[in-house]
DNA sequence: TCCAAAAATGGTAGCGCTTCCATAAATTTT
DNA sequence: AAAATTTATGGAAGCGCTACCATTTTTGGA
């Protein structure tokens, strides 16, 4: 039970390795060394066998694949990384977990960085900015090869320790003209500022909306009022909501709302979760969505087309910000030529039955 | 822009480090031993200042904590991995990051493993076997001090795979008498026999039922089908769906138990979000829930009390099982004594509107 | 005050790999 | 067939840290 029961056992070098065959290796951890002297070549070879199988006569690559394969070799990266400078590991740094339109973002990051050799660290900040701060030392301390953020605002002590550890760096899911880095995103200003315009499309005027304090959100809640009161609306229906977001907030946004007297119009919700939650208080209430009231969302999560109505909201693709997010990284880790640093996913409003 | 600027700049060793004072640090790469020299002490101190800094006189901690200050030192985990032969990395591999259910586990997991300086690497199966065989080679071979798994499925040579690497390995979601190590969960034949008296008891006997095709729901489904059986039922309404499930499925799951004959009584599905489906399916047919159909799920996710009606379901604590195998692990790599090698976290039925 | 025990410190040898360089083998050229 | 290349290989020096052990310093009791 002990995990130091043979930790050691293997290096007990074998007096006469040359004879290869029959020997049983010895369970634990073989090393590069073992399989070479199995192989009956020398350690450089094994390495490059494994790195640069090119580099290595065919004959050679056999005897060795077969003194892989014989000992159950497993390479250790570690020492790898030590030794060429070059972890192979990519650190990303998220609000949570839990939430679903970060997860598939990070999900597609992960997938195509693992089909070139990179493993993803993931780091939780729970929204919280010092959290970051904390995470990026402990993080930076297994030396990545490159860093992946959601969100591009950073402690100026967060973005410090970045430039000093040199790694390329992408933010995303944002826009700056000033990226520590590369940034892959879209712009939630101009996000608030295309809701705020479909709803003057659609003549309505008497609008409440309810916000995450949340950068982002806060963007878009920004954009939103800012382009209402450019047509001369002074919306007074405000209402801001703790992250992570959740059903409930939506059900005690509306109420709220109403309280302040609100009375119908179109609530514009933060989230889709928070409208969904609308929606369902709406409903209680007996308020018809969306003839006496229009709600929209924001994120096209997959419930979306199944609310009942089904939702207007603001689609964006979390899968290509973590595709492209990953194809610049490489790119800068491998020296490459990159043509943009500020790349623009994009959004569109896709109208369904709540409005 | 490259990367290797300035990655070498650091190790011209300076020649009179002694007197430390008003030297700037080289940018890039501080080690160990350049805090060292500017401390005026040992490298070993150094590294016990930042271990064991109990062991270390206080007037020494000071001048090497001033030391690290200025230079702006971030430890190597590398180097101290492979040293120590402790990578403070623990591997997680789950079936899908941006499935919520199994992201709230491995949130409370990470959490728990954070606090105790210990780092987690997810990797993804996407729900197939053979996968994760790759999975866990390319994971072993950064020497993690213990893994984690959802489920408790592994190929013959995966579990080999383990074996060999000698860690502590912690199983989840499930329950087996014969754990690779140790193993949280709950029966998930008891689950689906759960759901099946539950009915019984509603005087229900009309079932159909939709099962994603996981090693855990088909469980649940054997279950379930099972203890009809024995009270003499035959449903014979049983309808696979493919992995990851989604709303879409719910709908379509429903038409076609219906296409086959089924009419109303109860539909019992494998996860909330094909319930949610069945949900909407029901009202887009005119059918009344309950009155007409039941409808049970399954994971008792957030948006479980917020249908229409809301869903009953069965609940199991997900933050639980993470930490309880965080719990678990930590105990096993600091060789601690093992109460249980076998939890059980046990479920129950979340009775609400849709039965 | 002196000596034994405890506390603090440092030198050094690796951890297992990659990289540099030199050498050896195979191939081509003249 | 010898010389000039090209292709394969291996020795050895680290990567930056920790752990072992030995040594030095401090503390406290007799």
């Amino acid at each position: 039970m002990s995990r130091k029961d043979n930790g050691q056992s293997s290096n007990g070098k074998r007096a006469r390795a040359d004879e290869a065959s029959v020997e049983r290796p010895s369970v634990g951890s073989v090393t590069l060394s073992d399989v070479a002297r199995l192989a009956g070549v020398g350690t450089t070879t094994v390495s490059r066998a494994l790195n640069h199988p090119d580099q290595v006569a065919q004959k050679t690559l056999k005897k060795v694949n077969q003194a892989i394969e014989l000992t159950g070799y497993v390479p250790n990266q570690i020492a790898g990384a030590l030794a060429s400078r070059r972890s192979h590991l990519i650190a990303a740094i998220i609000p949570s977990i839990s939430n679903t339109v970060y997860a598939e973002t990070i999900k597609h990051f992960s997938k195509i960085l693992r089909d070139s050799g990179y493993q993803v660290l993931l780091g939780e900040t729970d929204y919280l900015e010092d959290q970051e701060e904390t995470l990026v030392r402990t993080v930076l301390s297994r030396k990545p090869d490159g860093i992946f953020f959601i969100g591009i605002n950073h402690t100026a002590i967060c973005r410090r320790q970045l430039l000093v550890a040199n790694i390329p760096v992408v933010e995303t899911w944002d826009l700056t003209k000033t990226p520590l880095d590369m940034v892959v995103g879209f712009s939630h200003e101009e996000v608030g500022k295309a809701i705020a315009e479909y709803l003057l499309e659609k003549k309505i005027s008497r609008v409440g909306s309810i916000w995450a304090l949340d950068h982002r959100a806060q963007l878009r809640r920004k954009g939103f009022l800012e382009t209402l009161a450019f047509h001369g609306i002074n919306s007074k229906y405000v209402c801001d909501v703790s992250v992570p977001t959740n059903f409930g907030q939506g059900r005690e946004g509306l109420t709220r709302l109403i309280n302040e007297g609100f009375n119908g119009g179109a609530v514009v919700c933060s989230s889709d979760t928070i409208a969904h939650g609308v929606l369902a208080e709406a409903q209680t209430r007996g308020l018809r969505v969306p003839e006496e009231m229009a709600v929209t969302g924001f994120g096209d999560q997959t419930f979306a087309p199944f609310t009942n109505p089904s939702l207007t909201t603001v689609k964006f693709d979390r899968e290509l910000i973590g595709r492209r997010a990953a194809e610049v990284l490489l790119a800068r880790i491998n020296d490459e030529k990159i043509e943009e640093y500020i790349i623009d996913v994009g959004f569109e409003i896709i109208e369904r039955k709540s409005t």
